[in-house]
RNA sequence: GCCGAAAUGGCGGAAUGGCAGACGCACAAGACUCAAAAUCUUGCGAGGGCAACUUCGUGUGGGUUCAAGUCCCACUUUCGGCACCA
């Protein structure tokens, strides 16, 4: 039995300074390689979730290394946010301690997990070095109209004190603590992430990656096509007031209009206040909806409620009609125009409202309306014949759709429109630990942007770190931050004291490891050509439809601006399963019966815990954790050491030559798709045939060795010292023999009649007539080959006999 | 409700349309041992047969094909995403 503690030591402390694992910025004859695995998140010890995400990464890394790529796989850390403010005001800790002391811990942590990280380009996003071009990435955007500053309801978490983007608050909850988001009015910043939506959409078609995740970012965004029309408001007496715009999909139903709906928000309301009637009634009814949270406004679906515009009334253009025009929270302000065309008969909501409110009903597709709605997916289906639609009925939907949109095009109705559901980036946050704005408020000038060569501006040190009575930033209450000189006039004014989210530093990070340590740009644009897109970005599934989207946008902006040379970020993503614990719930830091990745490597050594935890399903699947099993792993690497006391020959033999060549053949393959699973199987299956002959020649171990090593490559690496005196990382991927990889006689699978009836043994190049002479001279088949029907031969694979 | 992914022994899981269950765990029998542990050998989907062998078998029901876990249609369940998005 090997000291696996003795050994592991000796190769992580090597390793740690090894400069053959630093990546080489224009390498002169490697090609490049860059492979990702997503940011530190500075925040406690890691855990299970980081074995199960870091390993495929590392091993990939050094498959690439052996094959004589020049690979970059760098490591930092997403240090701004939550977990180190958190400390701060819990604890009193210094934030910029508990970074560096959490960087420290992650990086002493991967080393124990024998990760070959190039620790030369490590950073994290609140080095001031790292920040100030994330800061001078702001300025661009708000330089070329991609930032803006307005009063806007928004996403608000009344625990953290702060605003939350969409994204933040999925499902109606604080992204970090959980309490219920409810909506305020605040100066915001947005980022225009909207108007990327299609672009974005292009980053996802051409990336690989697994199809519920990229359905998962397309629903995220949104898209959907409809026609725009413009209405126009009348009073009582069909006197022109105002005009609005709807937003629809279903042109066709543009008959059946017998009301109109707009979101409580909707200007309409102010610019007709005088025209409205029951203007007191509204403002009840905006008051009392605007200010529930989002979560409540979609969660209770049943509850339709809604106020009349008394004295307004909306004319249908198609058709002249005069409907009336209500406000309802079931239209959200923020999508399309606020504003949707009722049709009760085909729009199950709208059915809902009109039976509340007693508004007429007017079928315009044919179907049973008797009941509910006869909605878009079940008419389309069917492709139904309008009815009661002017010169349209009798038209079936999938033509009228599209001849109704073009008729309202052509007359000036309206418009064909995409919308997107995505929103624009809410950019900043009532927080302390986060990147400061490099923005000054004055009254003079107005949005004053820093000079760039003023960049970074450095976070103020402060023991407050709580927001202040109206829920502003602690920076607020620092007066030597706040007040500054505007650098346009001179004249006294205020910088903004919100801080960035703290996916900011996320959303560029991998350029940055291409030139991490650059003092006149993000990074050279050479460097980031050379590097190019990220190879294999690996990581959690969690931030697919967030910092993923983030990171798309963003690149694509930088792209557009010409500060780096790629559109892409990631050729290819692939999303880490969860592991489990034995309730069947995410294991993390959080979880009460979670195993922590170092008690396992304490007990088993690294190498060990790398191949179990990647024994037991695939990279993409969760899986449950157990100990269950663990010994066939501690086993296997038991049967590799002892390979050092059954060398016999030197080179390959014939007796194991098939074996070897499969092996490698199946692993090269394995390591590409990050298949750890099968590769193990494979390695394993070789070790049998070893074991069972008694010997391995010395070649035979050496490429075994290799081979073996981005799995293993504690024990690899000492035993390739031990027997060849060498280092392993100096050594190249083994290559194989195509020709090689089956034995010259193979059972052949013989069927008759579609069945499996056994096998023969014949030559691997063997023709149909072999084959059916060796069936002819095996008595166990008694074909009467006379009276066949048909004979289909699959070379190399079977042949199937039809009598 | 819409969209996506998936369903294979006692368990984790393998299978470019071509021998289902690789590999590992668990289990059983045997070897070694005074004994146990460790290790090694063998067996291990279900039914029938002393046996050679044979029938059935990859969530359910149909279909395509010489051949289906794999492709097509319908359904069930599980997981994930979106969700009053007009």
């Amino acid at each position: 039995m090997y000291d696996f503690k003795e050994i592991e030591k000796k190769w992580q402390d090597r390793w740690e300074k090894d400069e053959r694992l630093r990546a080489v910025d224009f390498h002169p004859t490697k090609p490049k390689y860059y492979v990702l695995y997503e940011f530190f998140n500075i925040s406690g010890n890691l855990h299970m979730g980081h074995l199960k995400g870091t390993v495929p990464a590392d091993a990939l890394a050094r498959f690439k290394r052996f094959q004589g790529y020049n690979v970059l796989f760098p490591i930092g850390g997403d240090s701004f946010g939550l977990p180190a403010e958190n400390a701060a005001i819990k604890k009193g800790i210094n934030p910029v301690k508990f970074v560096s002391d959490g960087m420290n811990n992650a990086m002493a942590q991967s080393k124990k997990i024998g990760l070959s990280f190039d620790w030369s380009r490590t950073f994290c996003t609140s080095d001031p070095d790292y920040y100030k071009w994330t800061q001078w990435i702001f300025l661009q955007l708000l330089k070329n109209g991609k930032a803006y500053k307005q009063k806007g309801y928004v996403n608000f978490c009344p625990k953290c004190q702060t605003v939350l983007s969409n994204e933040d608050s999925q499902g109606g909850k604080c992204d970090r603590c959980g309490s219920d988001v409810v909506q305020v009015n605040r100066d915001v910043w947005f980022l225009k992430m909207k108007e990327y939506s299609e672009k974005l959409l292009g980053n996802v078609d051409r990336i690989d990656m697994a199809e519920n995740l990229k359905e998962a970012q397309r629903n995220w965004i949104g898209k959907s096509e409809g026609v725009q029309l413009k209405l126009d408001i009348v009073d009582a007496n069909g006197n022109k007031l105002d005009e609005i715009e709807i937003y629809t999909t279903c042109i066709e139903t543009v008959y059946g209009i017998t009301f109109v709906v707009l979101a409580p928000e909707h200007d309409l309301v102010e610019r007709q206040q005088n025209n409205i009637s029951n203007m007191d009634e509204v403002r009840k009814y905006i008051e009392k909806t605007a200010l529930k949270s989002e979560f409540d406004r979609i969660s209770k679906v049943k509850d339709k409620s809604g106020c009349k515009l008394e004295g307004l009334y909306a004319i249908n253009p198609v058709n002249g009609a005069k409907v009336p025009v209500y406000l309802a929270d079931f239209v959200l302000g923020g999508y399309g125009t606020g504003a949707v065309m009722a049709v009760p008969t085909h729009d199950q909501r709208d059915y809902e409202f009109a039976k509340l409110f007693n508004i007429p009903m007017i079928q315009v597709i044919e179907g049973d309306v008797s009941k509910c709605a006869v909605e878009k997916a079940e008419y389309l289906e069917k492709n139904s014949k309008l009815i009661n639609s002017g010169e349209f009925s009798g038209m079936n939907v999938l033509d009228a759709k599209s001849k109704m949109a073009d008729m309202v095009v052509a007359k000036g109705y309206g418009k064909k429109q995409i919308n997107y559901k995505m929103q624009d980036w809410s950019f900043n946050r009532q927080r302390y630990w986060g990147e400061p704005f490099p923005v000054i408020f004055c009254e003079h000038c107005g949005v004053v942007p820093m000079d760039e060569k003023d960049l970074p501006l450095t976070l103020p040190a402060t023991d407050d770190y709580l927001p202040n009575a109206h829920g502003d930033s602690p920076l607020s209450k620092i007066d030597s931050f706040v007040n500054v000189k505007c650098p346009k006039c001179g004249r006294p004014a205020k910088r903004e004291t919100d801080t960035m989210p703290n996916w900011a530093g996320s959303s560029w990070y991998w350029l940055r490891y291409c030139d991490p340590h650059n003092d006149h740009a993000l990074a050279d644009y050479d460097k980031l050509k050379y590097w190019g897109s990220v190879d294999c970005y690996t990581g959690g599934t969690e931030h697919i439809t967030r910092h993923v989207l983030y990171a798309f946008f963003w690149q694509n902006f930088l792209y557009e601006i010409g500060a780096v040379p790629t559109r892409d970020p990631f050729i290819r993503k692939m999303g880490s399963g969860l592991i489990l614990d034995d309730e069947g719930k995410k294991m993390s830091k959080s979880s009460k019966n979670g195993i922590s990745p170092l008690e396992v490597i304490d007990k088993y050594g690294a190498d060990v815990a790398r191949m179990h935890v990647h024994f037991l399903a695939g990279y993409e699947d969760n899986c449950q954790w157990t100990f269950k099993g663990i010994e066939g792993i501690v086993n296997f690497l038991d049967k590799v050491w002892k390979l050092q006391d059954m060398i016999k020959g030197d080179e390959v033999s014939a007796e194991h030559e098939v074996e070897l060549n499969a092996l490698i053949k199946k692993v090269s393959e394995d390591y590409e798709n990050l298949k750890l699973n099968t590769a193990i199987s494979a390695c394993m299956i070789f070790i049998k045939k070893i074991k069972e002959d008694g010997w391995i020649s010395r070649e035979e171990l050496r490429r075994f060795l290799i081979v073996l090593n981005p799995l293993a490559p504690h024990i690899t690496s000492e035993m390739y010292e031990r027997v060849f005196g060498l280092d392993i990382l100096d050594q190249s991927w083994p290559e194989f023999d195509e020709n090689k990889i089956t034995k010259d006689e193979l059972p052949f699978p013989v069927q008759i009649n579609g069945k499996l009836r056994g096998t023969v043994l014949v030559s691997k190049n063997a023709t149909q007539d072999d084959v059916v002479n060796a069936i002819k001279a095996d008595d166990k088949f008694n074909i009467d080959f006379d009276n066949i029907r048909k004979i289909i031969y699959v070379p190399g694979k079977i042949i199937n006999i039809i009598c």
